[in-house]
DNA sequence: ATAATTTGGTTTATAAAATAAACTACTTTA
DNA sequence: TAAAGTAGTTTATTTTATAAACCAAATTAT
């Protein structure tokens, strides 16, 4: 008996900003703030305001530091973001033909 | 050379209830509100504004009508929404390692 | 040396979206 | 004929996303 219904969608990944974002960082063992800024082309305001919620969430982890005499600010993923991750992709499967 | 960037989503698919709308819709060939509801477990409200706003976009086509006394409103795809539904899961696909 | 520019961000304001609550019009049931 | 139910729409509220403005420090140009 196949489970047909929608599964909800994660509001904290169903943003395309924040999705980026995870779909990086789960590939990688880190990165940072101006990495993050160029891959996903996303304006510095807009990325400081998801990263927060991503972090606040517990989805991903920030570090605040120096690299030289510039600030940095790392950033990587957690294994709770790892589990929310692959469960919005089976949930987001349930509104697609399967396969 | 694949083309490795994020691509944009649809902000009228990137949407938990317009989405599943589209995906009952894409597998029949049509649906009425009532049945949308059920099916959604979205309020009514939700639902007439999601529908209006797929329809301006051209995504479905509305019909009110009557079955028996009671006012009916039956929506189908058109072949502008299933391109947009195709080209949302083909964005999609960049935000998640391929296969 | 100091003024202008750039870097790496944060904070605040605005616009857009989702959702819920209230309402309408009509039908059916008690 | 009054109460309750059906099938929605409209309006108001809350939440979210985004952009604009700002800040502190570093770098570069004069």
């Amino acid at each position: 008996m196949p489970d047909n219904s929608f599964k909800p969608l994660d509001p904290l990944l169903h943003s395309e900003l924040r999705l980026a974002v995870m779909s990086i960082l789960i590939g990688v063992d880190s990165a940072d703030f101006v990495y993050l800024k160029s891959e996903t082309g996303a304006t510095s305001g807009n990325l400081s305001v998801q990263l927060d919620k991503l972090q606040q969430a517990g989805y991903i982890e920030v570090k605040k530091g120096f690299k030289g005499k510039m600030p940095q600010t790392v950033c990587s993923i957690t294994d709770r973001g790892r589990d929310a991750f692959a469960s919005y992709v089976e949930a987001l499967r349930s509104y697609f033909p399967t396969q």
